[in-house]
DNA sequence: TTCGTATTTAACCATATGGTAAATTACAGC
DNA sequence: GCTGTAATTTACCATATGGTTAAATACGAA
């Protein structure tokens, strides 16, 4: 998953106050350049960003479409938990009402 | 992550309609014992699920508590890249009122 | 005590992930 | 063409992850 690393979501978040050069996005970051070059990688192979070229830099944006689809899959995601935790809830409302007949519990 | 993996998503959500056994929620998932047994391993160290004894058996149970916890996180995230895609869009429109002042595309 | 069923442990393996250092490429300016 | 800066590629390494089989453990029932 793209946005599972730490590195990323932070590149991610860096890149949603406007476009960097890959040296801006490594330092605050603590890692060597390849791992970051890595990491840009994982981000425009899922095309959460793009890059372009200026002179020796490699400027990266953040691609708009893709972050959409995900703010949609955490409201999704969110639906699907509550619905759970509903299903979840009336089970164990259902336990407290049986509760006197036998505790399995030691 | 104790959510990442689609088996353990899988276990959660068959734990959601009530308490199961090992072989039970290993039956639909096309892997070993043993690999159920890690997965529950990793649920249980993330405080998802409980377990108990009876005879052979070794019960699982969802733990209520940490997926209300889950579910207020999917709904902080979403706010979180949901404020990121207003900051994102707002800086997408100034640059298209720019548009005709220096086009750095080729 | 022995047998069958449920589960776990132990030992092992393949692959993915995240990092490094060193060499290489790309480019601007002198 | 040479030099300095930005970034990437290459080769390598350590660890995490997810799986396997075979053996061990736990328990009820015969």
């Amino acid at each position: 998953m793209a946005l599972a690393h730490p590195a990323r979501r932070g590149m991610l978040a860096r890149l949603g106050k406007g476009e960097a050069t890959v040296g801006e996005l490594a330092q605050p970051l603590d890692m060597s350049l390849p791992a970051v070059t890595k990491h840009l990688k994982v981000l425009e192979r899922a095309m959460l960003i793009s890059r372009s070229k200026n002179a020796q830099w490699r400027p990266c944006q953040l691609e708009e479409a893709p972050l959409k689809t995900a703010s949609r899959w955490f409201e999704q995601q969110r639906k699907v938990w509550e619905s759970r935790l509903d299903r979840l809830e009336k089970h164990l409302h259902s336990m407290e009402k049986d509760a006197g007949s036998s505790r399995g519990r030691e």
